[in-house]
RNA sequence: GCGCCUGUAGCUCAGUUGGAUAGAGCAACUGCCUUCUAAGCAGUGGGCCAGGGGUUCGAAUCCCUUCAGGCGCGCCA
């Protein structure tokens, strides 16, 4: 629908001898009243044209008047074009939709460009927890959204097993063994404290008995360190496997340093003019690139910062051949990306080729109520434990259902809840009800096989106007999608579920699909198929199932 | 102290990148089950878009400022 006014307008601009480029025409979808879509191209046109934004209006209307496309094209208000689609145009875009849906859902903004989405990326220390969940159903649906843009989608999960981190976690593994077979040594300060490092020891135990005991840490750690993270590593992956999100690629930060990039990325950055040495440190001059301060890659001991692997992955990402770079982080590393940024930058790569995009906190109410959570004391909800009490589907809808950089608060009796307070379970229910229909059709011998057969034409007098809007919200998802592609925000197409459900199901009530009327049947049926098309699409780009029956 | 984010209906949030009289859902009240699933539907009320100033044809949206909340500011990771 967008597309073809675009197409339209674009001809209109050339005429009056008007330089726009047609993706910078604002097309927007206005209150019901005025039209289907509507544009103030007139208004932007005034100034460069130096006429008045009413008789610019006048001879794009004359322009497009020809085109059998509308119905109603009116100038309102201070310039506005409204459009008003014409029934048959509308209807025959129906049709389109059922019978190619794969042309009409996807729009080509990528042009086949590769762009890798990096997400979740825990440390290995621990079990997923609510954040991590939300930042991987954003990073799952982000990279279903952008195939469907034309993009080529990397989704690549950067392992750190090299830090002080892993380290912690394989010494208090460490501790917990030596205390389970009677030696008590004391646990590290700092150390992870949750039941799974019991569970750790325990399997550590199982496999190798005593013989380690006794030992000291600094003899050991790399055998307890490796033992415990790839344990930690696994059960985070069978966590992601269940919730439905699958990884491309994983990068170890250790492969890193083993294939020598951390040295080579320092090389880089040096040949390129912007390292230099002060206080016995390496530093990498980032203010040059917007910082507000130079940054450490190098210490005074000669350790690396935790900067400095990390810009070797990034400019491992860029050697891969992407075109953008999509992190996912939480919120409380937004300090981290100016550095990013920069180190992206000097790196020979544009700005606009690396972007963060941050995730907020998640909280659990109960029923209105707060749940404790408290990562210090190793005590904070899963991903796992919302996972088994409400189902992945809901988790990853629910998770969706605002904009990533908000917090969000989820109340675990409302998720359950399976009512109309339960957006998921609104959309989806729609979905159900729609082959449950079909499945009425179909024993009423109304049509055999998956859908009802697609006609070349029906009589688009057959639809009533509550069916033609309907329609007209079908035939907007593109125009939707592309916005959520363009600004890499999965949660409008949650939006536009919900707001399409909330269409659908008043109409199931008001009017009957199998009827007598034989024609009229057809029509419905048909409006439901694409309904039952889009629907699934949308669902498909959260990640989450289109019951067939509920 | 500096930087980033947030502030929209009683609550939770959208607001199509500057457009028309600012929208949903929940909660609240009133109705609706012989009929393709009541896991649903119909109807009603609800606003100084935190405050102030500016930019222009036009601002919830952009700029400045004040207030309130969150986060971040290491040769930590």
């Amino acid at each position: 629908m967008e597309r073809q006014l675009r197409a339209v307008l674009q001809d209109a601009c050339t005429s009056l001898n008007a330089n726009v480029q047609v993706d910078v025409i604002d097309i927007q979808v206005p209150k019901e009243e005025f039209g289907d879509l509507s544009t103030p191209l007139a208004m932007g046109l005034a100034k460069p044209l130096r006429k008045s934004p009413r008789s610019i209006a006048e001879q794009i209307v004359q322009a497009v008047s020809a085109s059998p496309l509308f119905e109603k094209v009116e100038i309102a208000g201070p310039g506005f074009i409204n459009f008003t689609f014409s029934k048959r145009f509308l209807v025959e875009e129906l049709l389109r939709l059922i019978d190619k849906p794969d042309t009409v859902l996807r729009e080509d903004i990528g042009g086949g460009k590769r762009i890798q989405i990096e997400f979740v990326s825990a440390n290995p220390t621990g079990p997923l927890h609510l954040g991590h969940g939300r930042g991987a159903a954003l990073g799952a649906a982000l990279s279903n959204i952008l195939q469907d843009a034309g993009y080529s989608v990397e989704k690549e999960f950067y392992i750190n097993d090299a830090g002080r981190q892993v380290r912690m976690l394989g010494h208090s593994v460490y501790a917990k063994y030596q205390e389970l077979l009677g030696r008590t040594v004391p646990f590290p300060e700092d150390g992870y404290r949750g039941d799974y490092i019991t569970g750790i020891a325990r399997a550590l135990m199982a496999e190798q008995s005593d013989a380690y005991v006794g030992k000291t840490f600094d003899d050991v750690a790399g055998f307890f360190v490796d033992f415990a993270y790839l344990r930690m590593l696994d059960a985070i992956n069978q966590d992601l496997t269940d919730f439905g999100v699958l990884f491309d690629s994983w990068q170890s930060e250790r492969r890193l340093y083993v294939d020598n990039l951390v040295e080579q990325g320092i090389d880089d950055l040096r040949q390129r003019g912007h390292i230099y040495e002060q206080d016995g440190a390496l530093w990498f001059r980032s203010t040059d690139f917007g910082d507000d301060k130079d940054r450490v890659l190098v210490k005074q001991d000669g350790a690396y910062t935790y900067f400095t692997p990390d810009i070797a992955y990034h400019r491992k990402k860029f050697e891969k051949g992407f075109d953008e770079i999509i992190d996912i982080w939480g919120a409380d590393h937004h300090g981290y990306i100016p550095r990013m940024s920069a180190a992206v930058q000097a790196l020979g790569h544009s700005k606009e080729s690396f972007r963060v995009l941050l995730v907020q906190l998640v909280s659990l109410l109960k029923g209105g109520q707060p749940v404790q959570m408290s990562k210090r004391a190793g005590e904070f909800i899963t991903l796992r434990e919302i996972m088994d009490e409400i189902g992945a589907d809901t988790t990853k809808f629910l998770f969706l259902t605002r904009r990533s950089d908000t917090p969000l608060e989820i109340d675990i009796e409302i998720a359950k809840a399976q009512s109309n307070e339960n957006p998921v379970f609104y959309v989806q229910y729609a979905y159900a009800r729609i082959n449950s229909i079909f499945e009425k059709a179909r024993e009423a011998g109304v049509f055999t096989g998956e859908s009802p057969a697609i006609p070349d034409s029906i009589d688009f007098s057959l639809y009533n106007e509550d069916e033609y809007c309907l329609i007209r919200k079908l035939l907007l998802y593109p125009m939707m999608f592309r916005g959520a592609a363009l600004a890499r925000e999965p949660h409008r197409i949650t939006f536009y579920l919900q707001e399409l459900a909330g269409m659908f199901h008043p109409y199931y009530h008001k009017y009957r699909v199998i009827t007598d009327d034989a024609p009229m049947t057809t029509a419905r049926l048909l409006l439901c198929q694409a309904m039952k098309v889009v629907l699934r699409r949308g669902l498909k780009m959260l990640g989450v199932q289109a019951p067939e029956r509920m």
